[in-house]
Formats: C-alpha cells, structure tokens, sequence
RNA sequence: CGCGGAGUGGAGCAGUUGGUAGCUCGUCGGGCUCAUAACCCGAAGGUCGUUGGUUCAAGUCCAGCCUCCGCAACCA
C-alpha cells in the first residue's frame, strides 16, 4: 500500500480560526479522506505554531501563561475541526515536549554543519523596555510601540541560517520542477527573493522567552523558522521517539498553504531541508484568499467570516461544498453570503438533493419501495451511464492535481446529467402504464446507480450528508467503496430505497441576507468597542528646555505631488518664511494634493533629513490621530506669517 | 521605470500549442408535474480594457497606454 502524506501550515493561535485557515483544512482533509477512499496509507497532519512575541504579549495582557493562552485557543481550533469533520491523523503543538527536544537537536545539527552561525541582528532597541523592535513594528513617532520613549539603533547578538549555498538549487526546485502549484507564482518568487540574493535568516531571537531554548546558548530562543516548519517532520518522529514512522511517510506528498507563508514553504523550508541533505517535499500548493465581498478580510473591517456561525445554520457540508466549489488553486475567491446561499440552493438543495428526493419518492411511489428485477433497456441509458463510468477518473485525476473545485465540478455535471435523464425518459408517464413497469423500473435503478456513484466520490467532501444519501438509496458501506465507483450494477437488482429527510433544505434567500447581515453588523459593533481606540500614555515628562529643542514653525504648502512608487507618501514643496523646503509625508491615504495647496500647516523644522522612497524629507507635518485610524493635518491660523515660531 | 496578478454578455469565471467566443448564476419565453415553486428545453445579452503591430486569420503573439488588486518598500 502506498502511503500519502498530506499537512496543512500550523496555525499561529493568537486568535480564533476563520475561514481561511478553515477552507485550507477542509481542503487537506478532503484531499485525505479521498487518498483513504483509494487506499492510500495517509498521513493528515495540522496544528498550531504557539511560540513567539506575540503569544508572549497576549498571554500578558490577559494575566495568565503564555501556555494557558494558547491552550485555550487551541482548544477552539480544534472544536471547530470537529465541527467540520476534520478527520486529522495527527496534530502537532510546537509547545508538545517531544517537538521542543527535537527542534534542539535540529538546530544543533544546522549549527554543527555550519549552517548556522553566529552574527549580529541590527534594530531599533528600547533600553527601559529591554525591547528590539523592527521599523515598522515602531509607533507613530517613531518610538517604542509599548512605553513610547525613543529606541535607539542597537545590535543583537543572534544566529543565523545561511541561505545563499542553496539558492541555485532552490530556482531550479521553483522553476524546473513541479513543485510549487502553480507554477506561475515562480517567476513572482526568483524575481523578488532569489536574485536579488538570498539573506541570511536569522533564526533566533534573545528578546522574548517565549519560545524553544537554544540549549547550548540558553539566553536565546530559537525563532519561528526553525521551531514551525520542521514540524512536518518531528510530527512523524524526526529526531524524537514520540513518533517512529519519518522514514516511512517523508517527504510529504501535498504541503498545502495560504500565499501569505508561500514564500517560507517555497524557499526557506526547502533551503533548511537541504542543509540536512533531506528529502524535500513533492509539492507545495498554493491557494489565495477568501475575500469578503472583493474586500481582504480583518479584524479591524469587521468582516471576518465566522464559520462556527455559518456551519450551524447551513450545515458543515453545505460550507465544506461551498469553499471547496469556490476557490480555485491559483486565484483568490471573493466571499459573500449571497453566493454561497446561491451555490448551496442550486447545487446542493435544487440539483443534488432534489435529485435523491424525486428519485427515492418515485421508487416508493410506484414499487413501494423495493424494485422488481425485470428490466427493459431504452434510449438515452447508454449516455447516462457512460458519463457515470467516465466520472471517477476525471476526479482522480483533478485529485492529483490538487483541483478541488474542478473536481466538484466534474461531479456536479453527473447530477445535471440525471436530472435531465428524468426528464428524457418521463418516468412518471411510464408509471401509468402496466405494461411499462420493467422499464420504468431500469429507469429508476439507472438514477439509483447514478447517485451511488455521486454520493461515493462525494463523500470525501461531505463526509456527513453523503452517508445520509446512500443510507436513502439503499446502498451498504461495500457498494459504496471507491473500487465500486468506477462500476454501474453494483446495487442490488431488488434494491430497496429508504426515504428519509430533506438532506439540503433549499434556504430563503431574502430572509437569510438579512439576517446574517445583523449578525455581522453586531459583531462589527463588538469589534469597534473592543478597539476602541485607547489613547495613547502620555510620554514621560520633560522640562521646558527639551521641549525647545524641538523647532515648530508655520509654513505654507506651495504644491504637492504624490510620489508614484509609493502608496502613502506626499511630497510637499513648503515656504518655510526662510526659503522652500521639501518635505514627505505619509498621509497620502487622506489626503489629495490638492486639498493642501495654499493651505499653511505646522512642521517641525528642525528634524535631521531623511529618505524616504528616494525622496529627501526635511521635517515632518504635524497630524493628530483620528479615531477611525486616519490621519488629520493641523491646521493653524491661516493669517499666521510662514515662519512663525510656535511655543 | 521595485515585483507580480487581473481587466471576456447583469454577476462570478473557462478559454490549452492563434482559426471568428464558452460555463455557472440571474433575466425572459416554453415544456413537464416524479421532486425541496425544484427539473428539462429555448432565447436575449459580449466590437473579449485601450491603441497600434505581426498574420490569410488574434481573447489567444508583440509593443505602448489606461484601470483595478496583491506583495515589497514606506508611513519623521
């Protein structure tokens, strides 16, 4: 037996799951539930990332543990697979012990090859706060994010991986071989990260505890690099004796990811996997996002989609369908209720299920249930039945190829088809007709196949309601195994059906929009109060003299260009009362350059010059926070002389 | 000139190596009545972002331009 090993990324539990991490889940399970069906020996692995600052901060902010806070949240994690059917071999904590040992020796190992060195890691350091901060991660001011006093340009001492030894082979991985899915995003990768020269990565941080100790030098703590991506490893017993199954299921067949961590799987894992003459993986598939009517979801837009929400009202499989049919591997798929609401009526409620439901009442209608075995063959069977035969190795194939949603599609034209083969054949004509009877009962047997055959591929995708379906046709387990999916004539002669319930009950479309839009719009509300904005601290106190030191003065903004390669920047030509000045600004977002023009503003004049873009800035304009996150210019007394001196 | 993606009937998308546009949903008309007002058939609707070029022939190749999006950068 072959064996199929299939992971989807840890997640970063610092909030709870939404739909994304949700369709890549559904989507790997689905992937293995579907190996399973064809024998495949599988391995379906998830879990979550736990380490990190940020873990270290929230656990902080609430008062408890850095493992408390995450524990809790893994906890909801894993509620919602269970919710979804998510059918995980294994799932791996990068706080479980036997990880953490292996993650040392790991490191240990890169470090004893020489892979790994140590070096400095230069950033903006906050000495009361004992903090290294990145330039983007600084507030506003370009202070510390959390006491916001001044950082100041510090070294680290850190280690690093060394990447520029595999960058070679990693373009040929990305551009010769079929590894990364789809191909297309190899040219985005060699362009922005290959050529211009692989860095070193620094693998490890001494600035927060949170994390797996470096054992030979414990005042540092190895980063996300190490301690995450290997966990597709030491979650089959690298380096552990948890587990003892590496040398069986490695590489991983599908890594399948989000394109927010494509370049991570796509370069850095293959070049630490290289480092330790590993075998690398076979394919790394990438999908996009799931956009909320064309918008990125966030927490801050209030638009997160809740799948415990949607999965109680509609049902795990109806939602499972749903992102499974939408999201194409490549592209990102847009969101909304109504169409997944439209999607689950016309393909589940009015295609699929209307299909069982009109097939089953009809066997009880005119048979009571139980068909007679006399048949009589007529037109338009052949066709049907060839497009069923056809249909499995079209799925295998869309399977292997990590093309869910063609997959679907592929199934879902075998129900269009049925549904006509009612139509063509006129079942309930026959009916009224005695002499008939052998052929209206092949007519029914033919449907009843049919859906076997539907309901068994389909399975993998709605592991719940597809048992229903053939429970209802009267299908055992073994008439419903993959080998009979590729097979017409499995059921019984005198297959009894068993009418059941509505299976996908067609849903009101007017009635749910609403209500889904309340819902979200009280979320929403919830979210806003919860960020409501806290004002910043004020900063530690200063005499008179500091305070002089910063120069204030009016000055008038005589044109204003945005700077093209940039999103957020203006550049201002000022008359400062002394001459022109140029200054950038990031207020682009806010404002138009016309809305500046003629206006006179305040800057602070005597900042050292910096570049921006390219772009030489000479000062800064002074613009207060607003409560929705933007920007606002001051504006003074427009009568003011440019060059007055503000105090 | 930072990198990449996208612009195709009302909406969402397919269109492989160039040969006069397809699918799903929606709309309209018809049929049927077994079924979850479901199903089946038919029709309307597109100068395939724009301009120019290559070709007997371009949505499909080449060049320029416009618009949108993502990443990166940056937000003093």
């Amino acid at each position: 037996m072959s064996k199929f090993y299939i992971t989807t990324p840890i997640y970063y539990p610092s909030g709870s799951p939404h739909i994304g991490t949700c369709y890549t889940t559904v989507a790997c399970d689905s992937i293995a539930r579907y190996k399973r069906m064809q024998g495949f020996d599988v391995i379906f692995l998830t879990g979550t990332d736990e380490h990190g600052l940020k873990i270290e901060e929230k656990a902080k902010e609430k008062g408890v543990t850095p493992k408390e806070y995450v524990d809790e949240i893994v906890a909801n994690f894993k509620r919602l697979w269970e919710r979804m059917n998510i059918s995980y071999d294994r799932y791996i904590r990068t706080t479980d012990d036997y990880h953490v040992r292996a993650i040392q020796s790991i490191f240990k190992k890169l470090y004893d090859r020489g892979y790994i060195y140590k070096g400095e890691y230069k950033g903006k350091y906050c000495t009361p706060c004992e903090s290294f901060w990145t330039q983007s991660q600084l507030d506003e001011n370009g202070c510390c994010p959390e006491c916001h006093r001044e950082v100041t340009e510090a070294k680290e001492e850190a280690y690093f991986f060394k990447m520029s030894p595999f960058a070679d082979r990693i373009e040929k991985l990305l551009t010769e071989t079929d590894y990364l899915r789809p191909a297309s995003r190899a040219t985005e990768l060699v362009n922005n990260f290959i050529k211009p020269g692989l860095e070193d990565l620094c693998v490890s941080r001494t600035s927060f505890t949170w994390g797996i100790p470096v054992d030979f030098d414990p005042k540092h703590v190895v980063y996300v690099w190490v301690d995450a991506l290997f966990n597709y490893c030491t979650a089959l017993g690298f380096e552990n004796d948890r587990y003892d199954d590496y040398d069986k299921y490695w590489p991983a067949d599908v890594h399948m990811v989000a394109k927010d961590i494509m370049r991570f799987h796509a370069i850095i894992w293959p070049a630490m996997l290289m480092a330790l003459d590993m075998p690398l993986p076979k394919h790394l598939a990438v999908h996009g996002w799931i956009t909320f009517n064309g918008q990125k979801m966030s927490k801050s837009l209030g638009n997160i989609i809740d799948p415990f929400i949607l999965s109680d009202r509609y049902g795990a499989d109806a939602i499972r369908y749903h992102i499974l049919r939408e999201m194409a591997l490549g592209a990102d798929s847009s969101f909304s209720n109504e169409i997944m609401i439209n999607r689950i009526n016309s393909d589940l409620a009015n295609g699929l299920g209307n299909l069982v439901s009109r097939t089953v009442a009809m066997a009880d209608k005119y048979f009571g249930g139980t068909l007679p075995t006399e048949r009589e063959k007529g037109e338009f069977d052949d066709d049907m039945i060839n497009e069923a035969l056809a249909l499995r190795a079209k799925v295998d194939e869309y399977i292997e190829n990590t093309q869910i949603n063609n997959a679907l599609a592929e199934i879902f034209k075998l129900v269009s088809r049925a549904n006509k083969y009612i139509d063509e054949t006129t079942p309930w004509v026959l009916g009224k007709d005695e002499t008939k009877k052998a052929r209206l009962a092949s007519v029914l047997y033919n449907l009843l196949e049919a859906i076997r055959i539907i309901a068994t591929l389909l399975s993998a995708f709605m592991p719940e309601t597809m048992p229903e379906i053939l429970e209802q046709i009267g299908a055992d387990k073994e008439q419903a195994s993959y080998e009979n999916a590729a097979k017409f004539g499995v059921l019984a002669q005198n297959v009894a059906v068993r009418k059941g319930g509505i299976i996908f009950p067609r849903i009101d479309v007017d009635k749910e929009i609403n209500e889904l839009n309340s819902i979200l719009a009280s979320q929403q509300e919830q979210a806003k109060q919860e960020s409501a904005p806290e004002l910043v601290p004020i900063a530690e106190q200063i005499d008179i003299d500091t305070f002089a030191k910063s120069d204030l003065r009016i000055a008038k903004v005589v044109s204003c260009e945005k700077i093209k390669s940039s999103k957020k920047l203006l550049c201002l030509h000022l008359d400062d009362g002394f001459g022109e000045r140029q200054v950038v600004s990031g207020i682009a977002q806010w404002y138009q350059p016309e809305d500046l023009i003629g206006k006179k503003v305040i800057i602070v004049a005597n900042l050292a010059p910096v570049k921006l873009c390219g772009v030489e800035s000479n000062g800064m304009i002074c613009a207060a926070d607003a409560p929705d996150g933007s920007a606002r210019v001051i504006f003074p007394d427009q009568s003011l002389p440019c060059g007055s001196k503000i105090r």
